[in-house]
DNA sequence: CATTCTATTGTTAGAGA
DNA sequence: CTCTCTAACAATAGAAT
């Protein structure tokens, strides 16, 4: 006789998965299809998307077109967000949207923040690019849980001391140019025009 | 004669589509496919997600579960990203995951940036509240652009001078927030354990 | 931009590597 | 967690609202 191969595609109720092992089969698959997805509605659509998941084992995972950071950047730069906000696990592209003063405020400020965060990775990036002209490069350390580096995960003393240096060097910059922007003061709405552009529009750095 | 009546769905090629109406047809309907994908993938594997993307048009939508703002404020917390987060139109989470200290780095300033971010929206749902409790509550100014909000939008100058005076006040806030914060100064990395919760766990104001 | 209808293409559950 | 295979399910192109 003809036995089937598989049993094929089954219908599933939507809750969650209770085999830890089936659960995370079904999360690697589906990611790659909303990655899947992301990329075809980007591509026939015209549009920039971010998407950031953590798994249910709290490791996170980033994707995006043309890039994650180049989507979160442009979401600070004055795209604004939706609705409310407050919404769990409700679309928040209400139409007509709700946007409040409120809002206006919280674009203000994640704009600015995204800014610094931009001059940051940049100033980190560049960091990176001068570490690979060092005689000796410093090997990478790899762990999951960056947070908690031990030091035996140190090759040795002498990148720990170099790696500390550079740490040391930035936090300094950083200091250095949070406490100028404070210096300059934060423009106040004298004028009911908010436009972000006040922040200034390049790197602070 | 029986004619079909409709041609059902019919393959395409993932370039992008030319008429703007068929492209906004498909942006929305392909937007809430991913909408419900998102959906299933969170409680199906207990994944916390947060979507974004800017139409052509550039208008932004934002989704996420439990909530976008949770998700995105989670990843400050010290979940950290991908890998190299460089990649255009390609997944960052390769494995083993390069996370470098680079990426460190990275986390920690997004730590402390989505934390000012995350008080601040409290401090202002906070102000919200308390405007609710006014004999006239102000009516919501609703613009698409929120950072072109015209005089003439405002309904009369009474609520402007309220507005105004919040914005001023919570602009002086947050100044002295920030300058608190750098009068305490950044811990330096004179250990190797560069724990995020060496900035502080709680709100900031 | 959002929805509904239907035929058709695309995604994926289960099992195994 | 990732990847392959196959038979089912599920998403969706096109047209119209």
């Amino acid at each position: 006789m003809t036995m089937k191969k598989t049993k094929g595609r089954q219908k599933i109720d939507i809750k969650k998965i209770v085999k830890k092992n089936d659960r995370m089969i079904t999360f690697s698959k589906r990611k790659s299809g909303i990655y899947k997805k992301i990329i075809e509605l980007s591509t026939l659509c015209g549009a920039d998307i971010a998407f950031l998941v953590f798994s249910a084992a709290g490791n996170p995972f980033t994707f995006g077109s043309p890039s994650f950071e180049a989507v979160v950047e442009r979401f600070g730069e004055g795209g604004g967000g939706g609705g409310g906000g407050d919404g769990s696990r409700k679309d928040d592209d209400s139409s007509p949207f709700q946007r409040t003063i409120l809002d206006a405020h919280k674009k203000i400020r994640l704009n600015e923040l995204s800014k610094q965060y931009t001059s940051l990775v940049d100033e980190l990036d560049a960091e990176k690019e001068r570490m690979k002209t060092l005689p000796t490069p410093a090997p990478v350390v790899e762990t999951k849980e960056w947070w908690r580096i031990e030091p035996a995960e140190i090759p040795n003393d002498e990148i720990l001391g170099q790696l500390l240096y550079k740490f040391e060097d930035l936090y300094e910059n950083l200091r250095n140019i949070m406490e100028q922007r404070i210096r300059e003061g934060f423009p106040s709405s004298s004028s009911s025009n908010m436009n972000v552009q006040g922040f200034g529009n390049g790197h602070i750095i």
